[in-house]
DNA sequence: AATATGAATGAATACTCATTCATTTTGTGG
DNA sequence: CCACAAAATGAATGAGTATTCATTCATATT
């Protein structure tokens, strides 16, 4: 059969042709496929026949390489999770030193077409609508959450101690700065034509100058 | 069959218990029993065995009602959309006349216990997670939105207009308000235990009193 | 070249679930 | 009380899909 070839044309990786790849290589594969699947189908009506098609290879494969349908969609969790928080933590150093400049930076980051896309939210909220149910991604999700919880909570400490911001604490900014780029995000995915970056930017940036004044004028 | 009363018993609308009710309540019934399906067990998950169960009713029920599985979950995020308008409407109607507290009676009403209530978000973010990829979902969540986010708007603007607050525009404020709600319960949704309505509540208030100083102090 | 290894295939299997419909039950007006 | 219409049942159907596995194929090793 000279169908193999044909068949990798429309695969998701289109690195190497062979035919065979390492274990490691297609399971990203695998994973990249499930998540166009989802932005595309939705992760309801997402088959495995559908993530095999997408990848280009055949019915059984997922099965193959990740033993059950279950385990494919905690690891593309898991792996959209990985991916989110290492544009988090590159943010985060490559920013200026300043805890302002590093709070800025994030909050950009957030609405930046690399990461505010409507493919990748589509994705995320796929799995947030499911929190509720499904234990493993309730887990996922909040260890993360946890995570940059912690990392902004810290730079806001360190903005209030600077200037003397009274009446405000540390854990009530992250709230409300955390909880608006979630819901700017479900705002572009409900009315992708309403939405505008730097309109939204515009909401956050609103709120960090009102409550730090002296670090964002 | 006396099995009837056992399995009215078990149904979701304990209102009559006439074997037969009008169609109207039937349908009530069965949204209901969606809702309670889709809050345990997941949109994906959630089989018209599950909601006709649910109902203490039989199988083919909600085709008998509905036509069809799609036909019953467009009607009920119709009723959950139409739920919240009606409880948004209502505070806005009640609240004290001046525009200030009809702004922080929405806010709060956003984060009281009947409308901030992990079983109500499940759902919420259920059918959020499928926008994108059922346009129909899509329609219904942005026509509501776009109603509350003209409400919120025109509330924003008077304020602005009273306070002479320059520097700020209406919409810019509603979008931060209305990202945030819709944050904090993504936030409730993914960890429940970290949860606590005051401090949601104070992060919304730090952002109202930042930018509308002479309104909310 | 011959053989071994493990990746990949895709048809077959077993199962779930939306939908249909023949039958039964229930309410109502004559 | 009867007959009729409406409501409800639940077994049967059939389409769809996760999973299995015997077989094929590409590559590495001898």
């Amino acid at each position: 059969m000279a169908v193999a070839a044909v068949k990798n044309a429309a695969g998701t990786a289109g690195k190497s042709s062979r035919r065979t790849a390492t274990r490691e290589e297609r399971r990203q594969q695998l994973i990249a496929a499930t998540i166009k699947c989802i932005a595309k189908k939705g992760i309801g009506s997402t088959t495995l026949g559908d993530v095999a098609q997408e990848a280009g290879l055949s019915q059984g494969i997922v099965n193959l390489h990740f033993a059950s349908k279950e385990n494919l969609f905690n690891e593309t969790l898991q792996f959209i999770a990985e991916d989110y928080k290492s544009q988090f933590d590159t943010t985060l150093a490559k920013a200026a030193p300043e805890a302002s400049a590093k709070l800025l930076a994030l909050m950009e980051m957030d609405l930046k077409p690399s990461v505010c896309d409507r493919q990748k939210l589509a994705v995320w909220f796929a799995f947030w609508g499911e929190v509720k149910s499904v234990p493993t991604y309730q887990k996922i999700c909040e260890a993360y959450d946890r995570g940059y919880d912690d990392a902004i909570n810290e730079l806001c400490q360190t903005i209030i101690e600077q200037g003397k911001y009274g009446n405000i604490t540390a854990q009530t900014v992250t709230d409300a700065l955390s909880s608006m780029t979630d819901g700017l995000w479900l705002s572009y995915l409900v009315s992708p034509r309403g939405f505008d970056r730097d309109v939204a930017m515009d909401a956050v940036y609103s709120y960090l100058r009102a409550v730090f004044p002296d670090h964002y004028e």
